[in-house]
RNA sequence: GAGACUGUGGUGGAAUCGGUAGACACAGCAGACUUAAAAUCUGCCGCCAUGUGCGUGAGGGUUCGAGUCCCUCCAGUCUCACCA
């Protein structure tokens, strides 16, 4: 049996004490494997345990190759669990996060994941988010970070400003209170800067899955389109509209606009008053966003139609056009949108058709084909004919303008809460916003026993004096969105103890990140953030790339049944018992119902944890199984019978290795069998290659466990000693990266029996030899009309005429006289007749 | 409502360019070894069944040949969701 408990912490100390994945030598070609970092909610999970085995299988891939690998880890430290356990275990966030920070290197660790660990940092580190202020200020020099007013999702209990996707059913998720919409003077980052670049430059992401690309390109969600401006009946003011469809302004029959739209405050009719007032009620949710009853009002005021003179249409306020999307007001074309129809229904508003198409006699009609109608100039025109000419003559005529807008936002970061990275402003009455002197550094002496932001309640921290006129002045209360911090994280990988956030030499010799991988879920938000800033600090003078992450890998996620009782309760599949087909609960004997595969999730408790499987079969098992049967980028279902196959492989390889030690290795000389078994080996080499290549992990695991029984079989047939000792380094060079434990110990036991070096303490990469991946025998599938009816074995030197008639003479009995009317021949593959 | 992806044995999954469907594993079955068990080893393992049979969600098409390409449909998963 192998003892895989004394093995495993054997290498994991010789590999700490020998500094062996600390980067020696600068001058070889520089390779950078990353893999999102964790946050320290307390232990490790079996995503992570995934996500990380992937990882360091391809770190260890490329270190074994030659490269200079950088494989850093490092926490993501801020956040609102911190605070949480605060309040709920009486333990300061810092003392939390860094036990927690503690406990979880441990496990990885334990792991065996080949991280250079002199580079760790945790986000919450002084020294981190200090440096951090200073991109913040750099931000701010350059009006990229800048504080407007905008509408927020606010918890009144909670006394903070809850993200989009913390508000549930219109109800905070924690506090349960009904989520106000406040508006507050917020700091936000000016992404929108960058949206195009952002945009155009997905197209140099070759190596990103399209999905990704595609989400983030609907994310940015570029239009091209027109401003319109239309006057208004009755006063002085002018509604622009965006629209993307401008060639059917003589369609027009209303103009709507938001709730919070400028021209709102010139209307003081209570009901209209009312009416704001129940549209910001029933907002939050975005179902219920898609499913609202469209409602409008009449504001009392007409628009004059810029190209009809004379001609009014009125103005409705509109829940359901969005205040921050384009100007916060449209024109509506109820024939030619079915939004704008729907609408017209409801207030019996005119349908004006201005496209004609043959055969399309429904309203509304929507399609970019057909011609103009009832359109004056625009008459015959296609659409895209009349788009370019409507927006000339509005241009031309002062009526409106060309206009791209973008679905993106401003990436609001303030934050009401204490365990972030403190926004370094001050404001002082007589200089106004000043930036602060850095760091601004989180006071320890805060209280969490009242709702609200203890950086608010704190008594001092608060109050300082103004930089620049040394009068009284205060500091901004509010942390930055905790996605700031991981929007750069990679790059202080390469200058971990720095003084400055970013150094470029050190940065420019390993950035950008050739392979990333981390899950799906962060496909928007963290990937852009993280794009956005790297073009950022490129302008300003702190990187030399464009994009950050040159090849991504989204993983799966690991999956597991779930159990419930008999009143619907969920249990731990560790308090599941199986008997036959029936399952019970373990201590209750209640029976259980089996649910379907969902994600591993604590609400749900079909967890595994990692640590029982490490603790059990080793962390080589656990590597290996969670590598071993799914493509990383598939969804992995978790099993324990998995596991102990993975568990007797290890065995297995374990006593191959002690059969090799004591193999008689007398009288024995290579036969054309052997040889044959040395070629098998090298096709597989050449396979298992091009998989790690292509990140297929799964298929690498199979092709190994295929080499292994041509090893077992070479021990069998007697091959000589230096022939097995070959493919044995063939063997342990592939699947070191996945199982390094097991392989490093077999490796030092045959060294010293014998004389073999794979890869401690230098690493040699095994190589197949493409001239044993020749074949002096070729095999050919024989086929009639498609269908297969044998195979022959030819040499592969044999001519087509040759192979053609020996094929004939296998199958001549089954077509029996029918004539061949064809034949088509494959070379190195097949022959097929048709025969009638 | 819009879009994307996926669909192969009891299960996870293989199958370069359109060329032997089911690699590798899990589960299962039978046998060997053993006083016995564990471990290990050997064999079997798509279906009907014994053949010119059927078979990659269903139906059609292109082709000498389709899991792979095209069309229609069904199911599931994910993303976006009044974006003017």
């Amino acid at each position: 049996m192998y003892p895989f408990r004394a093995v495993e912490s054997k290498w994991q100390k010789r590999f700490e004490e020998n500094k062996s994945h600390q980067i020696a030598d600068f001058s070889k070609n520089p390779c950078y494997i990353l893999e999102m970092l964790p946050y320290p909610s307390g232990k490790i999970h079996m995503g992570h345990v995934r996500n990380y085995s992937i990882g360091d299988a391809m770190a260890r891939f490329y270190r074994a190759k030659g490269y200079s690998v950088l494989h850093p880890m490092g926490w993501d430290a801020f956040g609102l669990p911190a605070e949480n356990a605060a309040m709920e275990q009486k333990k300061h966030p810092k003392t939390w996060t860094y036990s927690n920070i503690e406990t979880m290197r441990t496990q990885l660790k334990a792991l065996g994941l080949s991280y250079d660990w002199s580079r760790e940092f945790a986000t919450c580190d002084e020294l981190y988010y200090g440096l951090e202020q200073k991109i913040f200020l750099d931000f701010y020099d350059k009006g990229l970070a800048y504080r407007k007013e905008s509408w927020v999702n606010f918890d009144p209990v909670e006394q903070s400003v809850l993200a989009n996707e913390q508000v549930i059913n219109g109800r905070g998720w924690r506090s349960g209170a009904l989520v106000e919409r406040k508006k507050l003077t917020q700091w936000s980052i000016k992404i929108t800067a960058y949206a195009e670049e952002l945009l155009n430059d997905l197209k140099k992401l070759t190596k990103w899955p399209d999905k990704v690309l595609k989400m983030q390109e609907n994310w940015i969600g570029k239009s091209v389109g027109a401003h319109i401006h239309f006057n208004i009946d009755g006063s002085d003011d002018m509604i622009t509209v965006f629209t993307t469809k401008p060639h059917t302004l003589f369609g027009a029959s209303f103009v709507a606009i938001a709730p919070h739209h400028p021209f709102i405050k010139q209307l003081t009719d209570p009901k209209i008053k009312d009416f704001i007032g129940e549209c910001d009620r029933m907002i939050t949710t975005e179902e219920a966003m898609a499913t609202m009853e469209k409602k409008g009002m009449w504001s009392g005021y007409d628009a004059q139609h810029p190209l009809i003179p004379g001609k009014k249409i009125p103005i409705y306020i509109a829940n359901f056009v969005l205040s921050d999307y384009g100007t916060g007001a449209l024109f509506g074309c109820p024939a030619h949108d079915t939004r704008d129809f729907e609408f017209a229904h409801l207030y019996n508003l005119p349908v004006h058709r201005v496209i004609d198409e043959v055969d399309q006699e429904n309203l509304p009609f929507i399609s970019n084909g057909g011609h103009m109608i009832n359109s004056d100039f625009l008459n015959g025109m296609s659409q895209e004919q009349a788009f370019e000419a409507i927006i000339n003559y509005l241009e031309e005529k002062g009526f409106g303008s060309r206009h791209v807008t973008y679905r993106l936002r401003d990436w609001l970061v303030s934050r009401q809460r204490y365990w972030g990275c403190p926004i370094p402003i001050i404001y002082c009455d007589q200089c106004g916003t000043q930036k602060a002197p850095l760091p601004v550094v989180l006071p320890q002496d805060v209280s969490f026993d009242r709702p609200g932001n203890p950086l608010d309640h704190h008594p001092t921290w608060k109050y300082t004096t103004c930089s620049t006129c040394q009068g009284p002045a205060i500091r901004e209360t509010d942390t930055l969105d905790t996605f700031f911090e991981s929007s750069w994280y990679f790059l202080r990988y390469c200058c971990p103890q720095d003084s400055v956030p970013v150094d470029s030499p050190k940065c420019d010799h390993f950035a950008p990140v050739d392979l990333y991988i981390g899950g799906i879920e962060h496909a928007v938000l963290h990937l852009l953030y993280a794009r956005f800033f790297t073009k950022a600090l490129r302008d300003l003078g702190y990187v030399h790339m464009d994009e950050p992450f040159q090849e991504l890998l989204t993983q799966g996620m690991v999956c597991h049944v779930t159990y419930q009782d008999s009143k619907g309760k969920w249990v731990y599949p560790t308090d599941v018992k199986k008997d036959g087909d029936s399952y019970s609960h373990i201590t209750t004997g209640e029976k259980i119902t089996l649910g379907r595969l969902e994600k591993m999730s604590k609400s749900k408790k079909n967890v595994v944890d990692p640590q029982d499987i490490i603790d059990h079969y080793g962390a080589d098992c656990a590597r290996l199984f969670i590598l071993s049967d799914t493509p990383p980028d598939k969804d992995f279902d978790w099993n324990d019978d998995g596991l102990d196959g993975c568990g007797r492989y290890l065995n297995r390889l374990y006593r191959l290795m002690e059969s090799i030690k004591s193999y008689n290795n007398e009288g024995t000389s290579e036969t054309i069998s052997h040889k044959n078994l040395l070629k098998k080996v090298h096709k597989l080499a050449k396979n298992i290659n091009d998989e790690y290549e292509k990140i297929v992990l799964n298929k690498v695991v199979a092709l190994c466990r295929e080499m292994t029984y041509v090893i077992e079989d070479a021990i069998d047939q007697k091959a000589p000693l230096p022939m097995i000792m070959n493919m044995v380094q063939f063997l342990l060079c592939y699947l070191q990266p996945i199982i390094p434990h097991i392989t490093h110990e077999i490796e030092e036991q045959l060294a010293v029996a014998n004389t073999l070096k794979v890869f401690s303490p230098n690493c040699v990469w095994m190589m197949y030899d493409p001239e044993l991946l020749k074949d002096d025998q070729v095999t050919y599938v024989i086929q009639v009309n498609g269908k297969l009816k044998g195979q022959v074995c030819v040499p592969a030197d044999a001519v087509e005429y040759d192979i053609k008639n020996q094929c004939l003479e296998h199958i001549r009995h089954t077509i029996k006289d029918a004539t061949i009317q064809k034949e088509i021949f494959v070379k190195g593959r097949l022959v097929n007749f048709v025969v009638n």
